[in-house]
Order: structure tokens, then sequence, then C-alpha cells
RNA sequence: GCGAGAGUGGCGGAACGGCAGACGCGCCGGACUUAGGAUCCGGUGGAGCAAUCCGUGAGGGUUCAAGUCCCUCCUCUCGCACCA
């Protein structure tokens, strides 16, 4: 054992030596308890891990290694999520080809994870992008298919200028594309891929209640979905014999007061209503509104525009014809992209009518009779007024009854209603798997390639430019495009998008069961062993994209008879964004990057792992502060004095005091405790505790038990000098195969405790005494003090509260 | 606008309704040193010589006792932003 703590020598020695042992390696064995740690799939970009990143893994990894010394069967493996438009657009960036350069970051991310001594079952690597990986994504495209849940559709869709694609309603981020924040989204009509995610909306919002998840991030996906009850009604199009404008809402006790109607610019409807002095006009509005930039068309804020189309709906309630107005700020994708405005209970029809001079009917009223606020929509529950049969009826029965009505005459039905749209896959774009689709030119249509014949590869191209046009640069390989029809053998053409990135990442948890398996995505044996995850880490940035698609796949698999759990991820746990110094995001561009590789070389990779754990909650967001640094390396290296002190005066066995004893046993139960609560900065002052006391005993009052327990509590958080100090004791195999120490109550128990008094709420005396000592005993031992008499002031008390062992509160 | 979370020393942060500030950074003093940005020892919320008083964003409340529970407000962060 060398003088001085010397951080590289042990981590470079002791990283060589585990990997030869295989040591993290993952076997299936029913025998023992298994645990299923992951994080969530990351993306190996080309600047590489830096510190932030590491408050994912490094907390990760202690959690493994702390689980296997507590005996269970751990597997924690990792992997690339590889395919996708950030891997494409960095390499077309750099003129590179995201073949070369995906496993390049992904292998420069793997040193990375090595050098800070984290411990993956690398035998398990897997690679979004690679064919046996994506044979799989694309069986499961096949599986949705089949079950009717893939479809193809023509629709108007964001789309992303620099990307070149078209995005789906989640990518989408303030109007801008998630990759480019600087990028409006515009709109293009292009057929597409769609998942039927919509068809999984109430079992997803039903699941969030059994799985164990930050609040936020359930609360997140409900109002992501956005159920909402209500009914759907058909109005008729005065003077248009077949035509009815159909809307949803959530408030049909309100149909007295609906006094005009407002379709989405881009209803089927319009064009066909619209009368011919008011076409131009409409025509124009129309057009306006295409054109417009969705950052802009969204914001609430912004004042509503809309033009009469001319037309009139008979409203059956009032028996009166109504205007039916187009307007943006109905939107064509939610309910029927019609509304039946009741601006008296609506804010935004309020503002609406108020704008255009339309009629503003008020048909419900405060319950308690308390006038309305002017001004505005009475937007809530309250009592129905001016309405027919409805009048007088609380809103609740008056939905209820209204409900009933459309249902009796067939006007419409009860309805619900779901703000998250289907899941649009298709990406005009190369870097992706292809969807397993072809066209029969002689009539089959739409054709699965069959699974025998998959992987459908991604051809090698060169130029893999985006073209812009809406198609994929796939189009452009002839050798590609033109196939045969697997029904009939005749000409057809493939299928030339790529599957979204997020197709990947939604079911990788499920491969590291069984990596390299060939007849089927995954061994259900060993599935069936591994899974589910017991606990997922990975940034809340993923709430409503990610956790939503794996959770979506994963019932689709429930439901084929694939697998025997519904929830992937029973326990998730989401950890806190390091900030840099200055406050902002990490990024290149800035120059506030600090990456692992420079910390380790500094100050070595255990003080700065300790570090990543210390300072701060887990589930925190913090600001990234390389003082704290220092600090751990410190703490590290008056461990490895303590040791060299104990270790240099021949490891004197003899038993340490009971103080000594229950100090070790209350460590333990402390540290087992913060780091199954993921309370690691809590766990680590624990230790840190630990140390100054140790620091303070003479070598033969240490005794080995406190020694060598110290050592293995500290073996998750720092590894690698726990492995070179577990040695110098004398031990020949790996601390990390150990047990974790066993915590005992007996031993910890307090002999003495420290009971506090208070006079009127104010600490006034404290004394020490045997626990467990009565209570009269404490009492007048209260009492008797001086200092308690002098504030008491000669006053007889009123009251007196004693808690055991704790504290006597005496009321004056 | 709506929803969620958070405000504690110079800093990161501790604290089952029961001694506020554990642990660490920084700082101050000392020791050892040719030297110290190494190491070790001591100190460190504010005011006061002291007894003591004041202190957890602001203001109320509940309680013997509130950083912790309740109400009102302020600030910051995040999410959703015309979803009928």
């Amino acid at each position: 054992m060398d003088d001085r703590y010397d951080p590289r020598k042990i981590e470079t020695f002791w990283q060589a030596q585990w990997a030869q042992q295989n040591l993290y390696v993952a076997h299936e064995d029913p025998a023992r308890r298994k645990f299923y740690l992951l994080e969530m799939f990351p993306y190996p970009s080309g600047d590489g891990l830096s510190v932030g990143h590491l408050h994912n893994y490094v907390p990760s990894d202690v959690v493994g290694r702390w689980r296997r010394m507590a005996g269970f069967n751990v597997l924690h493996p990792m992997g690339w999520d590889a395919f996708g438009l950030p891997a494409e657009n960095d390499a077309l960036l750099k003129g590179l080809h995201p073949k070369d350069t995906v496993p390049r970051y992904a292998e420069n991310f793997k040193r990375q994870l090595k050098l800070v001594g984290c411990a993956y079952d690398w035998t398990r690597e897997i690679n979004s992008s690679f064919p046996d990986y994506y044979r799989w994504t694309q069986w499961f495209f096949l599986l949705l298919m089949r079950r009717g849940l893939a479809y193809r559709a023509v629709g108007s869709q964001w789309w992303c200028e620099k990307c070149r694609t078209i995005l789906a309603n989640e990518q989408v981020v303030n109007g801008c594309c998630w990759r480019h924040s600087d990028t409006p989204v515009t709109k293009k009509d292009l057929e597409q891929w769609y998942f039927r995610i919509t068809a999984y909306a109430d079992r997803l919002l039903a699941g969030l209640d059994g799985i164990d998840w930050p609040e936020p991030i359930k609360l997140m996906q409900r109002n992501w979905i956005g159920r909402s009850e209500g009914a759907e009604i058909g109005f008729p199009v005065t003077g248009h014999q077949e035509s009815e404008v159909r809307f949803f809402t959530t408030r049909p006790d309100t149909v007295f007061g609906v006094s005009f109607m407002v379709l989405a610019p881009e209803h089927p409807l319009v064009a066909e209503i619209t009368t011919a002095d008011c076409r131009s006009t409409v025509e124009e509005y129309v057009e306006r509104a295409r054109r417009e930039s969705e950052i802009e068309r969204l914001s609430a804020l912004r004042e509503k525009t809309g033009v009469f189309t001319g037309a009139f709906a008979y409203n059956p309630f009032t028996q009166r014809n109504i205007p039916i107005w187009i307007a943006d700020y109905v939107l064509m994708g939610y309910g029927t992209g019609a509304i039946m405005a009741a601006p008296g209970e609506d804010q935004r029809d309020f503002e609406f009518a108020t704008r255009y001079g339309l009629e503003i009917p008020v048909v419900t009223a405060p319950a308690d009779g308390s006038p309305p606020e002017p001004g505005r929509a009475f937007a809530a529950h309250g009592v129905t007024v001016n309405s027919g049969f409805l009048t007088g009826m609380p809103t609740v029965a008056a939905i209820e009854a209204v409900c009933r009505f459309v249902e009796e005459r067939g006007l419409g039905r009860r309805a619900v209603s779901y703000r998250m749209r289907d899941w649009l896959i298709s990406r005009q774009r190369y870097w992706g798997a292809p969807i397993p689709v072809v066209y029969c030119k002689s009539g089959c249509g739409i054709v699965p390639v069959p699974d025998e014949q998959l992987p459908v590869l991604l051809p090698d191209l060169k130029h893999y430019q985006p073209s812009g046009t809406g198609r994929s640069p796939l189009a452009n390989v002839p050798e590609f495009l033109h196939t045969r029809c697997p029904k009939c053998g005749g000409e057809a053409e493939r299928e030339t998008d790529t599957l979204d990135g997020f197709a990947c990442s939604s079911w990788y948890y499920l491969r590291f069961a069984s990596p390299r398996y060939e007849a089927g995505p995954f061994d259900p044996e060993k599935a069936n062993y591994w899974l589910p995850v017991d606990l997922y880490i990975g940034g809340a940035e993923h709430a409503v994209m990610h956790l939503l698609y794996a959770r979506m796949w994963t019932k689709v698999m429930y439901d084929a008879g694939l697998i025997r759990f519904e929830e992937p991820f029973p326990v998730l746990r989401n950890q806190g964004m390091i900030w840099a110094a200055d406050g902002q995001k990490m990024s290149k561009s800035k120059g506030n990057v600090v990456t692992p590789d420079a910390m380790v070389e500094k100050y070595g990779a255990d003080p700065l792992r300790l570090w990543e754990l210390f300072m701060g909650p887990f589930e925190e967001p913090t600001n990234w502060n390389e003082k704290g640094v220092v600090g751990t390396a410190r703490y590290l290296a008056r461990v490895w004095t303590l040791l060299r002190r104990y270790i240099g005066a021949g490891c004197p066995q003899g038993e340490p005091s009971p103080q000594t004893l229950r100090r070790v046993h209350r460590t333990i139960a402390t540290v087992s405790e913060h780091i199954e609560r993921l309370r690691f900065n809590t766990a680590l002052s624990a230790l840190m505790d630990e140390l100054n006391y140790l620091s303070g005993l003479a070598p033969e009052e240490m005794g080995r038990v406190a020694v060598e327990s110290y050592v293995l509590m500290l073996a998750p958080m720092a590894p690698h000098i726990a492995e070179e100090l577990w040695r110098a004791l004398g031990h020949g195999d790996s601390v990390h195969l150990q047990s974790w120490p066993k915590y005992d109550p007996e031993l910890a128990r307090e002999e003495t405790v420290t009971v506090v008094v208070q006079v009127n709420g104010k600490v006034r005396e404290r004394f020490t005494i045997d626990a467990g000592t009565p209570e009269a005993e404490v009492r007048s031992r209260a009492l008797q003090s001086e200092a308690v008499a002098r504030h008491l002031a000669g006053k007889a008390p009123k009251k007196i509260i004693y808690v055991p062992d704790k504290l006597v509160s005496i009321v004056a």
C-alpha cells in the first residue's frame, strides 16, 4: 500500500482487473432475486459525456453495485439509441456518415463510462442502428400493423425545414422543432404512417395509477393524454339537406346559449357551405391560416380572428338559425374540428363574439345567486338559466339531461375526446429503420414484408441528404425502391420512409434480456426472468415522448401475449439536471462543458464519482461546482490515511468499544437506507461523519469490524479505492463480490440519550440520561434544574409534555 | 393564463411536528515546514463582553412546540399553452 493516495494509479489497475474477471456479466439464475436496473437509452452524441450526464450514470452505478452486494442478481446493461435525426443531423453538419460516426461516438461514451468505473454488462451492449436490432424494430412495426395499430393517412403535418422531415406532435416544442428551437415548424400535406396510440389512451391513463413514478411525470402524461368527457352532437346546415356540423363539447348543458358555430379553417365542410359572396374572404383567410407559422397561431394570447362563411346552422334547442364562422382558434386536429360557440360560458367564444359583435346569451348563473363577473364568460359550473327544459338544473344534471335528449332523438351521443393524437412515425429521412412494407402495382395494395424477409436493410448511401421534397432519399435508390410483391410476385415499390427514432427506444429494454437472440425480438424465458425493469432512471424531459411510446408498445405486446406485464417501468426516478457553473445548459457552443476526462485526469474517478453523489439530492437540479471535487478527493485521502494507520499497526484484531460498535451499526443503517432511497448525498455524509469519528481513534481501538465494514460501504460509491483497500486488508477476492455489512439493531441501540427541557417553547436545559429512564424521574430532574427554575420565575407549571428519551416541555 | 415544484449561513446542502444549519466547500486562527494552493488541530448564521436576544422568502393561523401542517401573498424553476 502506497503512502499517498494516488487515484489514477489504482483506478487504471482495477479497471483492467474487473474487465478481465468479467465481474459484471449477468446470468439468469432463478434461485436468486433479480434486479433489473436501467438508464434511459442514450443517444451517443459526438460531444461525449459531460459531468452533467454522469449525474445519471454514477448514482445508477451505485445502486447496481449496492444491490449486487445486497444479494440481488443484477442486470445493468447499456446500449445506444443510434438511429434518428440527431445522429443524422450531426453527421450531415460534419460532412460525415452516421454509419461511421455513431459507432465511434458510442465507443467514446463507453470509454468514458469505463473511465469513471461504471459497471455495466458490456456483453449485452446493443446498437439500435445495427440490422440485428432494427430487424426486430421492423418486426414490431408489422405486429402493430397486424393488430390494426399502424395505418396510413393523409394529413397536414408538422414539418421542420432544417430536419426536412415530418415531426410527431410530441416533437414540436413551443411551435419549433425539438432539435431546432430556432426553427418554427410549418404544415405540410403528406401521406404518412401513424401508430394508433389513441386506442390505448384510457389504458395509458389507468396504468399510471399503479406505477411508482414521480407525480409530476404522471401528471404530465395525464395532461398530455388530456381525456375530456362530453357529447358529440350534430346541427344541420340550413339549406344543405345532407350536411351537418358535428362538434364535440364538454358542456352540452349550454346548448341553449349557442349563438354561432365555428369551423377550423381546414374543415372539409368549409368549401361546401361557403356562400358565393363570402367565398373570396373565406379563401383568403384559409390561405393565411395555412401559411402562418404555428408559433403565431398557437399563441393563446393572440387576438382571435375569423370570417363568416355566409352559411347558417339550425340550433334545434333554440330553434334558431345561427351563423357558421371559420376561425383558427378552432383546431382541425381536435374533436371534429368544429365547435358550438357558447360565448356566455366559454371565454374563447366570448372573446370571439365580442370582437365580431355576435350575440352573447347567458345560460349559466352562479349557483349561489351571486352576480357573475362582468366582461367575461361564466365558465364555472352553476345553475342553468334561460334554457327551456333545462332551466333551473344544476350544470351536472343539465349535462346529463342534454345527453339523454340528443341520444333519444339521434342528434348525438356521449363522447370522450383526447388531446393526444396518434403517433406519426414516418420520417422522410435516411438514418432510420426502413418501414417494412411494399406497394404492389398489381392491386395487392399495401403489403407487409413477411417476417422471414426481415430486416429490410437500410442501403449504404453515400449521399443521404434529405431531399426536402417530402420523400426520403431512399426513393432515389432504384435497387432499394423496386422490388417484388410478396403476395403476387408482381412489380412493387418499397416504402421509402423510415421509422421515427423513438420506435427503437420503445422496446430496447426487452432486448437486453437476450441481446443476441435470433428467433425473436427477445427470448421469452429470459425476458420473463428479468423484466419488468426494477428501477428506471432518466431525465424528466422524456415525460411525454419515450415514456408514453414505450408504455404503449408494452401494452401491445401484452395484448399479443408476448409478455406478462403491462407496464415496462414500474419504478421510475428522474435525476436532477446539472447546469453549468454559470447556471446555463452545458453546451459546446457556450464553452462551459466540463468533461469527466478532465476531472478524472485532475482529481481521479472516485473523487469525481463522490462529488456527483454529494453535490446535492439526486432528484434536484444544481449547478456544477468543481471546488467540491477537492473536498471528496480530500475525504478519500483521509480514508486512505486511516487504513494505512490501521494496516501499518498490523491490523489489530481486537473488538471495538461498544460505543464504536454502536456508531458502526448506526452508520450501516443510515448508509443502507439512504442508498435505497437514492439519497446518495446523505449516505456519503454519514460515511464522512463516521470517518471523522474513526480518525480520532488509535488503530487498536478501531477494530477490524469497523474498518472492514467501512471499506465495504465505500465500495459502491468509490469502487476503485475500496478495491485497493480491501486487498490491502489482506483479502484475495474483489470487494464487489462481498456481502453488504449486516445491520444489528441491538448493537446500534443507544444506551444514553440527551433530553432537552423547554420552558414555554424555548430550550433552557439539557441533560444526559439512560435510555428508557421512567417519565417521573425525567420530569423531576427537569424541574430540579436551576436554569429551568430561573425561567419559570416562580410560576407553577401549567402543563408538562413529555416525549420519552427526547424532551420535557414545560408550559408556565 | 392554467398546472406542478422550490425558496434555509458567503456557497452546495442537512433536519420522523421536538436542540435549525449535519456533512462538505470557502473563510479565519494555529501547528508542522526552506516552502505550502500539502497535511494536521481549532473556529466559523447574525447581534452582544456576557446572561441572552434575533434568525429557514413576506404576513397571518393551528400547536406545549412549526423550516416542516393550514390560509394569503411575493419570487424563481419546470411543464402545458386557444384541446371546445
